[in-house]
DNA sequence: CATTTGACGCCAA
DNA sequence: TTTGGCGCCAAAT
């Protein structure tokens, strides 16, 4: 089990409605600090199969999402883990 | 194999 | 309070 492989499980994890900070899945994988590596997986290496949308910064920002910024925050609000 | 990037986070000014 | 700069880990090139 590799770091993006906890990544991975750990996003897919999170309940609909739901959102992690890149921090906190940082952390739940195993390195606190490794919010860098988090996001630059996700960004590399993307999957359908991940709800890599319900992942946000800890500043309460969106973040980023490869299929387009406003989808994400348009997923999340449907799910209303948005205001 | 070494260097740069990358969807971030925190500290300082 | 807002903006800027530095530090962090892992993956990709």
């Amino acid at each position: 089990m590799t770091f993006k492989e906890k990544v991975f499980n750990i996003v897919k994890g999170i309940p609909e409605g739901e959102t992690l900070t890149y921090k906190e899945v940082a952390k739940r994988a195993g390195s606190p600090n490794a919010y860098r590596a988090v996001g630059s997986i996700l960004g590399t290496n993307y999957d359908s199969n991940i709800p890599c949308h319900r992942v946000l910064r800890s500043d309460g920002g969106v973040g980023g999402y490869n299929r387009g910024i406003e989808n994400k925050k348009k997923i999340l609000k449907k799910e209303g883990a948005l205001a």
